[in-house]
DNA sequence: CCAAATTAAATTTTATACAATTTAATTGTA
DNA sequence: TACAATTAAATTGTATAAAATTTAATTTGG
């Protein structure tokens, strides 16, 4: 294959998963406002009622986003009342994220999304079995590369 | 299932997907540097590179992104010198997007990026295909979805 | 013990993204 | 032909993202 093939496969492939992510943030966005949420912090909910009190490297870690992008995240989402931020005692480096009895009722208003959303584009179970494995193979593998 | 095993597996696809495109948008940072690119140029140019001399609305159409993305950044491109805007005299809705001998040039420098991405991503080329198959057929199911 | 190195957040800067609105040009139709 | 509807860009406002820098706290090596 040469250099132009090569050009365009390179296209397709990065460009695909770009598009992709980004198609699939459009189709939460009539889901999610009602609740008022946008996509990312729909996102760093669901991590967070899996697990809180943690810091926001840790989140950060888990998420794949750094303080640039989650302090005005978290601060939007304390001020919306679901979180709170507070300087660890122990080392005062970490701020440690907890979310409020707001933060966790909405929880039970999210938990409507994803039948409709899997619904809405029409996957099936094995299909996103698929997606989600490749993707997390190929995420873990770029991830390492990018780190070294 | 229910709803809160749902939510999780909702979690781990639309967030497999979304991490991965900034992953992959991060992994070719240090390759688009030299070239003063960023990820969303270069996006722009590999399109403009197979085809040029069409309008804002068709190139958006391809990218999947609409005036408010591409404006600002095709009169970037156009400040660098690398492609001029012309309204359509036919039709003066229309702007053309039309490559300037720099901005064609600009190909041959980025003819070395695949290869040194796939390398450092160690993607091989049976993984790379299943991949965009893959994506590239979610996109699509989700695109007609949302457009609905 | 203490200065240097390290670490975690926050901040700053630049560049996307996209919804919603506005502006200007064209088209369809009564 | 007027004029409403449609269309393409541009603009506006809000929210990400990430690189680079800064600040403050902690750890570590001499």
């Amino acid at each position: 294959m040469d250099d132009e093939d090569l050009l365009k496969l390179d296209n397709q492939i990065c460009f695909a998963v770009y598009a992709c992510a980004r198609e699939i943030t459009k189709l939460y966005h009539p889901l999610l406002q009602p609740l008022g949420l946008t996509y990312t912090q729909y996102i760093a909910l669901l991590a967070l009622w899996e697990k809180d009190g943690v810091t926001v490297k840790e989140l950060g870690r888990r998420l794949y986003l750094d303080s640039g992008t989650l302090t005005p995240l978290l601060k939007k989402l304390e001020t919306s009342g679901y979180l709170t931020r507070t300087r660890d005692p122990e080392d005062e480096r970490n701020v440690r994220i907890e979310l409020t009895p707001q933060g966790r009722s909405l929880k039970r208003q999210a938990c409507a999304i994803p039948e409709k959303l899997f619904v809405q584009a029409g996957v099936t179970a094995e299909e996103a079995a698929n997606v989600h494995g490749q993707m997390m193979e190929l995420l873990r593998r770029i991830h390492r590369q990018d780190e070294a």
